[in-house]
RNA sequence: GGGCGGUUAGCUCAGUCGGUUAGAGCGUCUGCCUUACAAGCAGAAUGUCGGGGGUUCGAGUCCCUCAUCGCCCACCA
């Protein structure tokens, strides 16, 4: 007798569980010879806590991790954090606030240490709510983007692709995050329609007689105009060309210049070009080379190149008082409303300025490049398919990538700037002193590395690259990347580039890009909607388990995951039935059940066929990794199969008065259920682990988490058909007893007939006993000859008939109408069928196993009609 | 402006290579506290597969078109 608690209460071990993996080293890669399966995490931000889709993504790779192990693959999960420079950098910058103090108030150095104080302390949490989900990671390894070795690593692969000519540094206009204080990278910059206006201003010609209307959404910007521009071959401003106007507001005049950029059919077909402000003017300014006039200040005023009057203003109040001015001047003439797209910091939102500024920057081109190739080769699958476009596109109109930022949380650019003599070094190691002129005046670079910057490094920096390491040699390429669709630019194609230029070679095959996880109405988690579900809320009322399960269960590679609280009891109703039928199992256990397997009779051979169809589904769908697939098969064969079925089979033998015969019930039923447990546990691996630990010793492998996966299929599949066909028959009289409202204690009397050609006969005479237990029959019989029909329903099965002697319980009016409706469905199948039988196209075009098939399903339709109309009658038509 | 995806039961979603009368979970309804589980058991009902057209012997599935919702990309001031 095996002692378990009465209900389900997953906090009592899955610690204890998750300890005992640990300790034993389970995480860590086995020593066998097979093909490493390794995985590395897509480092979570230490900025805060785990959300949702954090759950997931990590559910995901632990079903994946779980799985291999237990095909006895060594597996490896490399586990680790990422610095997430602006984010983190918030986060603090918003404490200091709430202290009355800025990050000048403390220095850089105070301001660094205080910010590894917080990353000490969100990592903490991160890695104890990845614990708590049951992750498998091999913590043993577990790296931070801005770690020694990464470190190392960022270094080697600045300074190398410096000297390779693919970094270089020049004054361009970047995208500016005027909260954040610092530059942005293309991609970081969010697009949202906003409402606005176009206005329409007057520039005068400074020859007098007339003026040139420019349509502008953002006046404020004016002040840094240095040229009008008009189309090339625009004959209403052709004459102007070379000409100037006077710059409203300013006193100064610009020339009117032709560019071909210039939409003529678009307001006045005349764009004022403010070089420093707008991008496409940075590129007419650059064609025309013309002067480049800054108007903001870092944090986005006005500096002093704007008027007085607007100086210090941010940028809507001087669009407002520009305006204003505009309109007093008589240079207004009027505005329309234009909902235009306006870029928002990703971290922020705050509205993005492009901003003239010094950066450093990737030549992605070359790098691009490598990545399509290694896409067009076949090097890289993406499951699903679909965002082999997305990657494609990206890298096919890829723009050089501004690595720099202004911030201090981050790897601080290595490069050295001599005082004395001006020199600009680039170095592996820190500089002391000029290498040219020998002064000790060199200074540091101020600013640091865009977080991906090290984060594209991760599948072999982790490894230990640039060191020629044992796990680089072993691990690198890993087998598959995780991750969700919002950061394939960000990061997994960035990954793949770095890895083909650094390591030669894709840093992973397989690339599964899974869903978002949103709310029920569709939105995004976000924390200001508070909309958020913590996955550590889920793992503390319903386990891990549940979480995982419901997660896998529910993912599937259409779309975005909408999910409740109320969700997860999918998962957690499935523990519960596990560790019911556990409990019910074992309860009744005691050594003497534990010898050799009895022979199989026709249900173990069923249930083992189960099984058996399942493991292979499992495998199907992990290969190509449709974990709902998986999640749905391992659902369905222990819980219609094994529990509804098996187990109610079993309870004849199992509660017999015969020992002998209980005893192998019980034997047949632990040998089930740790074969089950097997099968489950990447999917609810600490309720699996815990119950298995149970089982008696003789009849186990010593821990789960390492034990092989279902694999070979011992029984024969011919053995599931006759139980198929009792199963059949048996919900046949349940469907009749509940239809008829026959209660439960009133037993009824059923015979069935079998076809002689079906074979079922024999067995079904045999399982007599089990059948009457099923159906509670008053009187059963099986027999090939006539039955007497007289007061019963029939259904008609696969190979048998079903008659359930009903008479006195039956509200005949409201049969016959269920049985009319049966009898037009049947009808109109019969006639369908039929017609396409007689056209000679679809004989002759369709596939013989189909004709075959529906051929044979027209027969079986054609006498159940017949039957139905027997029925009919019966019921006092 | 370009591209992608969704539209299937009351709700959330599956649906493989086009192949019989389209599935699951939740919810609803009926009957059961049957000696593992009421977080359970046994049943039932519910569909113009967004609209229209086409290809095909055969379409939820392929093509065209329209509608609608969403996402991504894009420098139209």
């Amino acid at each position: 007798m095996i002692e378990m608690e009465k209900t389900y209460n997953p906090r009592d071990f899955e610690e204890k569980i998750y300890r005992l993996w640990e300790e034993r080293g389970k995480f860590r890669p086995s020593d066998s010879s097979k093909k490493p399966f390794v995985v590395v995490i897509p480092p979570p931000n230490v900025t805060g806590i785990l959300h949702m889709g954090h759950g997931l993504n990590n559910s995901l790779q632990d079903i994946l991790v779980r799985y291999h192990r237990m095909l006895g693959e060594p597996t490896l999960w490399v586990p680790g954090t990422d610095h997430a420079g602006i984010a983190t950098q918030n986060v603090v910058e918003r404490q200091l606030k709430k202290e009355g103090l800025t990050k000048d108030d403390l220095g850089r150095d105070a301001f660094l240490e205080r910010t590894w104080k917080v990353k000490e302390k969100h990592h903490e949490v991160i890695v104890r709510q990845l614990k708590k989900i049951g992750c498998s990671c091999d913590w043993s390894r577990e790296r931070f983007t801005m770690d020694d070795g990464l470190s190392r690593a960022v270094r080697e692969v600045f300074v190398s692709l410096y000297e390779r000519g693919l970094i270089y540094r020049g004054e361009y206009l970047v995208n500016y995050c005027t909260s954040c204080g610092t530059a942005l990278a293309d991609d970081e910059v969010e697009h949202e329609e906003e409402p606005g206006k176009l206005y329409r201003i007057r520039y005068p010609y400074s020859e007098g007689g007339g003026e040139l209307v420019v349509a502008t959404t953002r006046p404020e910007t004016l002040y840094g105009d240095t040229a009008v521009a008009v189309h090339p071959e625009d004959p209403r401003y052709a004459a102007l060309v070379g000409k100037t106007v006077e710059l409203p507001l300013t006193g100064r005049s610009i020339p009117v210049i032709a560019d071909a950029y210039v939409d003529r059919e678009f307001g006045s077909g005349a764009v004022k070009i403010t070089p420093a402000h707008d991008p496409n003017d940075w590129e007419i300014g650059c064609r025309h080379g013309l002067p480049r006039i800054n108007l903001l200040t870092p944090d986005g005023r006005l500096n002093e190149n704007a008027p007085a009057f607007v100086q210090g203003k941010t940028v809507a109040e001087a669009r407002e008082l520009t305006v204003e001015a505009l309109k007093q001047k008589g240079f207004f003439i009027d505005a329309v409303d234009l909902p235009h797209q306006v870029g928002h910091c990703y971290r922020c939102h705050t509205i993005v300025e492009p901003y003239m500024s010094n950066q450093w920057f990737v030549k992605m081109k070359p790098l691009a490049q490598k990545a399509l190739a290694a896409w067009e080769n076949g090097d890289i699958r993406f499951f699903p398919k679909k965002w082999e476009n997305t990657y494609r596109h990206w890298l096919e109109n890829i723009r050089d990538w501004c690595i720099s930022r202004q911030l201090w949380w981050g790897h601080r650019i290595p490069v050295w700037y001599c005082r004395e003599c001006g020199k600009m070094i680039v170095s592996r190691t820190d500089i002391e002193s000029c290498p040219e002129c020998g002064s000790g005046e060199v200074k540091q670079d101020e600013d640091v590395l865009d977080t991906w910057f090290s984060s594209w490094l991760w599948p072999f920096s982790t490894l230990g690259w640039p060191e020629k390491t044992a796990d680089l040699q072993r691990f690198y390429p890993t087998s598959v990347l995780v991750t969700a669709y919002d950061i394939i630019f960000f990061w997994v194609s960035r990954m793949i580039m770095a890895g083909l230029e650094f390591m030669g070679e894709v840093p992973f095959k397989d690339i599964y890009i899974h869903q978002l996880v949103r709310d029920k109405q569709g939105r995004k988690m976000s924390k200001s909607l508070g909309n958020g579900i913590d996955p550590l809320e889920i793992v503390e009322e319903y386990g891990a388990d549940a979480l995982k399960f419901t997660l896998a269960y529910m993912s599937s590679q259409g779309q975005d995951i909408l999910i409740d609280k109320d969700s997860f009891k999918i998962g957690a109703k499935f523990a519960n039935k596990i560790w019911n039928a556990s409990r019910y199992i074992l309860s009744s256990v005691d050594d003497d059940d534990c010898g050799d397997v009895p022979e199989f009779g026709v249900y173990d051979n069923w249930i083992e066929t189960r099984l058996h169809t399942a493991a292979e589904a499992v495998a199907a769908a992990m290969h190509d990794y449709k974990f709902n697939e998986a999640a749905h098969a391992v659902y369905e064969y222990f819980w219609n199969d094994f529990c509804d079925w098996y187990i109610e089979i079993s309870k004849l033998e199992f509660y017999d008065a015969d020992e002998a015969k209980a005893r192998r019930a019980k034997r047949k039923l632990l040998y089930f259920m740790e074969k089950s447990l097997r099968l489950m546990h990447p999917f609810l691996p600490f309720i699996t682990e815990e119950i298995y630990a149970k089982l008696p010793d003789s009849v186990r492998y010593p821990m789960l988490i390492d034990a092989p996966f279902p694999s070979e299929c011992e029984a024969a599949v011919g053995a599931a058909a006759p139980v198929t066909a009792l199963q059949e028959a048996i919900r046949a009289v349940r469907t009749a007893r509940s239809e008829f409202t026959i209660p439960p204690d009133t037993k009824i009397r059923v015979a069935v007939r079998c076809d002689a050609a079906s074979g079922l006969t024999e067995f079904f005479k045999n399982e007599q006993p089990l059948f009457s237990h099923f159906v509670k029959a008053s009187d059963l019989t099986v027999t090939e000859g006539a039955v007497d029909s007289k007061g019963a329903v029939s259904i008609i099965g696969n190979g048998f008939e079903v008659f359930v002697y009903i008479r006195d319980a039956v509200d005949a009016v409201k049969e016959a109408e269920k049985m009319r409706k049966e009898i037009e469905k049947t009808e109109a199948f019969i006639e369908r069928t039929k017609v396409r039988h007689s056209n000679e196209n679809y004989l002759s075009k369709a596939p013989r196993q189909v004709i075959e098939k529906e051929k044979a399903s027209l027969e079986e339709a054609e006498i159940r009609l017949r039957k139905l109309k027997k029925n009919l009658e019966l019921f006092g038509e």
